[in-house]
DNA sequence: CATAGGATCGCCT
DNA sequence: GGCGATCCTATGT
């Protein structure tokens, strides 16, 4: 199979994460679990993969900062309500494409966006994608910044990250201490009312 | 059809 | 800390 193909010239311990994982009903634990699992794209044979260092949870109907809000679909946030394990890209202020990870079962539209991660492979292409000379501290933090370092676009909005050889999330067996992981509200979500206050984002702590 | 606003970023002061 | 870029999306008429 050719994802197989691709997917085995990557390091012979990291494994792709399986449907059961991005299924769980706890979108808050995965956005947690999600930090140190590592993000990999491959897009015509170019490989490019970050460690997850910050996530944020959107859980569904109940959550006002979600775009599934009240059982709000459109054509743009239809793919929410697929299985979990398939991507979400849309397009924020018209320039930042945005990558969430559906999770939970088909028709509960939860959703992770990944906010932030440490380049791991294909420094280079990351570098050319986004017209940078050379890394900074800052290089793949923001939600926008990742995107554009992993090539990932709209139009890969619906692909499964499961099934597909061009998106997909691996475990190499690393995690955090609870304690390294910080947990704080959502980053530009003040419309939510009460719901911008839950404690749905979650950063790793580095060097403290 | 028209309109307002957005799960952001980088540059400016 | 402030602001402009930039255009799609959702909503309302």
């Amino acid at each position: 199979m050719d994802s197989e193909k691709k997917r085995g010239r990557l390091p012979e311990d990291w494994e792709v994460l399986p449907a059961s994982f991005y299924e769980q009903e706890d979108v808050v634990k995965l956005a947690r679990d999600l930090i140190g699992k590592i993000l990999v794209t491959c897009f015509d044979g170019i490989i490019t993969a970050g460690r997850i260092s910050e996530t944020e949870a959107y859980e569904g109907v109940t959550d006002r900062a979600c775009h599934a809000w009240n059982g709000r679909r459109s054509v743009r946030t239809e793919v929410m309500y697929a299985s979990g394990g398939t991507a979400y890209v849309y397009l924020c202020y018209g320039i930042h494409h945005l990558f969430n990870v559906v999770t939970n079962k088909k028709d509960t539209p939860h959703a992770i966006l990944i906010r932030g991660l440490e380049p791991l492979l294909g420094i280079e292409h990351m570098l050319a994608r986004t017209g940078k000379p050379k890394l900074t501290p800052t290089f793949t933090s923001g939600p926008g910044n990742v995107s554009k370092a992993l090539g990932i676009h709209t139009r890969h909005t619906g692909q499964s990250l499961i099934n597909t050889p061009e998106i997909f999330i691996v475990s190499d067996g690393t995690t955090y201490p609870q304690a390294q992981i910080k947990a704080t509200p959502r980053i530009g979500v003040d419309y939510a009312g009460e719901d911008a206050a839950l404690l749905y984002r979650f950063v790793v702590q580095f060097g403290n």
